[in-house]
RNA sequence: GGAGAGAUGGCAGAGCGGUCGAUUGCGGCGGUCUUGAAAACCGUUGACCUGCAAGGGUCCGGGGGUUCGAAUCCCUCUCUCUCCGCCA
């Protein structure tokens, strides 16, 4: 969430960056600071009326001790007096505090200041692009019918245990997936990266503070009986390692890997996007996150982010990179770079990595700071990205490298698979 | 799942109704000494809200209650530990 001083000293500001997410600011903003008037006032108003009670208490304390009781009866009657109004006051104060808070999770975070204005993913900035956008051969098969014809990912069988979007991974299919699972991580260490395993099941405080709730309820799945939550990313365990925490400036930057399975809903989703591989509800990836000094934070969303196409790069896969517009843009970024490739037999781009900014979006929720050279507290950044998401990189790898003697598996993953083709 | 014990500052650990945001030790920071370091000694050392400041307020796992006054008493939730049961 966005801080309460930041929206009072700069409301025309935050009020226009809103619009570039295409966020209506004005109502919601101006709420915001009259509350935080009142907040103030109020809570004025009750710190004295504790400051004078505190003051009575102790009176009564000297004045029963050395044994002038009715004195201190006298001064008891003018506490009740003093507890009857705090009370009233206490509940306004609760109120506004309560209503204060539900809106301010509610306020988007700001663009930053390069995002493109724009309503949908048309509006997106090409930034790069790697490799040529062939069209399909005529002899093409989707990755759906590829899977089958080798029997390496079985949707039907998923479908029988779970439902739609869980596939089964089969003998070279299932090898395909650790190997991927095993480059993307060896890969992430080699730049540095500490590999973390965290839970795949968080509570609600923590989908809170990475920004899943409340704004992204329902799409994650939820184990009403002991009200946890599916994880949609490993993002959300790993960030929360760092909640409620004060880091110390020679930790930053903390660079963190973690592989989980991703489990997401995806209510809304229909037709041919969610074929085969390019939508399910549970998935693996492999999710890098930073927490970082603020100064430093745009200069590792760009490292960042030549990682991942390095990436695809070494997996020989055409990419491209864009930069999203205001309005394509998530909740919780400021500033996200989605890289996607090129799907031949399905002539479209596949998005498999999104790379954020969140700046002290999340990190205000997380109550993440650090103290900085001066000893100083100060609100960290983070920033997280995909590095990479597996099923889309499948499809495009089954896509892209079919041959009639099988699919040819990129180079650099035959030492983690053990095997050269898919046949 | 059953029985018991506990949750206090970065850590360890006192306090069990009044002047306690909290004794003490360790750790951290600053200093003296030293060529430097160690040791020793001295000092210092939490977060949050509010205020220009002085100051005021809140926080002893979370929430509620009793009381003029609660870290201390009561209720409740969560978590941790020990024992038993079950189990990868």
């Amino acid at each position: 969430m966005l801080s309460l001083n930041f929206i009072r000293e700069n409301v025309q500001e935050v009020i226009d960056r809103l619009a570039i997410k295409n966020f209506n600011g004005g109502e919601i903003i101006g709420r915001i600071v009259d509350l935080d008037n009142q907040r103030r006032e109020t809570q004025k108003k009750l710190d004295d009326m504790q400051s004078q009670s505190n003051i009575l208490a102790r009176e009564i304390g000297v004045l029963f001790q050395s044994g002038k009781a009715s004195e201190a009866n006298t001064l008891k009657q003018k506490t009740a007096e003093l507890k009857d109004s705090a009370k009233t006051l206490d509940l306004q104060f609760e109120e506004i505090k309560k209503e204060l808070d539900d809106i301010l999770v509610r306020v988007p975070n700001l663009p930053h200041h390069t995002v493109p204005p724009g309503k949908t993913p048309e509006d997106n900035l090409v930034v790069m692009q790697e490799g040529e956008a062939l069209p399909a051969a005529a002899t093409a098969v989707p990755h759906w019918d590829l899977t089958t014809q080798y029997d390496i990912i079985d949707f039907i069988t998923g479908n029988k245990i779970t439902g739609a979007g869980f596939p089964v991974y089969k003998g070279k299919g299932a090898r395909l997936q650790r190997a991927l699972i095993n480059f993307f991580l060896e890969e992430a260490l080699k730049a540095g990266y500490t590999e973390v395993q965290p839970p795949y099941m968080v509570n609600a405080a923590s989908a809170y503070a990475t920004g899943q709730l409340p704004d992204k309820d329902a799409q994650m799945y939820h184990v009403g009986l002991d009200d946890l939550y599916l994880i949609p990313t490993a993002e959300v365990p790993v960030t929360n390692i760092y909640r409620d925490t004060i880091l110390k400036s020679q930790d930053l930057p903390v660079k963190n890997v973690a592989y989980s399975a991703c489990f997401r809903r995806e209510a809304g989703s229909y037709g041919k996007d969610v074929r085969g591989l390019n939508r399910l509800h549970q998935f693996d990836k492999v999710e890098i996150v930073q927490i970082s000094h603020p100064d430093t934070s745009y200069e590792i969303l760009e490292e960042m982010r030549n990682y991942v196409t390095g990436l695809l790069r070494k997996l020989e896969l055409p990419f491209r990179v864009l930069k999203l517009c205001g309005g394509d843009m998530s909740f919780t970024s400021a500033l996200t770079y989605d890289m996607e490739v090129w799907s031949s037999a399905q002539a479209r781009w596949l998005e498999v990595s999104s790379v954020s900014n969140f700046e002290t979006f999340q990190s205000n929720r997380l109550k993440l700071r650090f103290k900085d050279e001066t000893g100083k507290m100060q609100t960290a950044h983070t920033l997280n990205g995909s590095a990479l998401a597996l099923p889309r990189i499948v499809a495009a790898l089954l896509e892209n490298n079919q041959t009639p003697e099988g699919i040819i598996i990129p180079k650099v993953l035959v030492p983690y698979t053990g095997f050269e083709v898919i046949n």
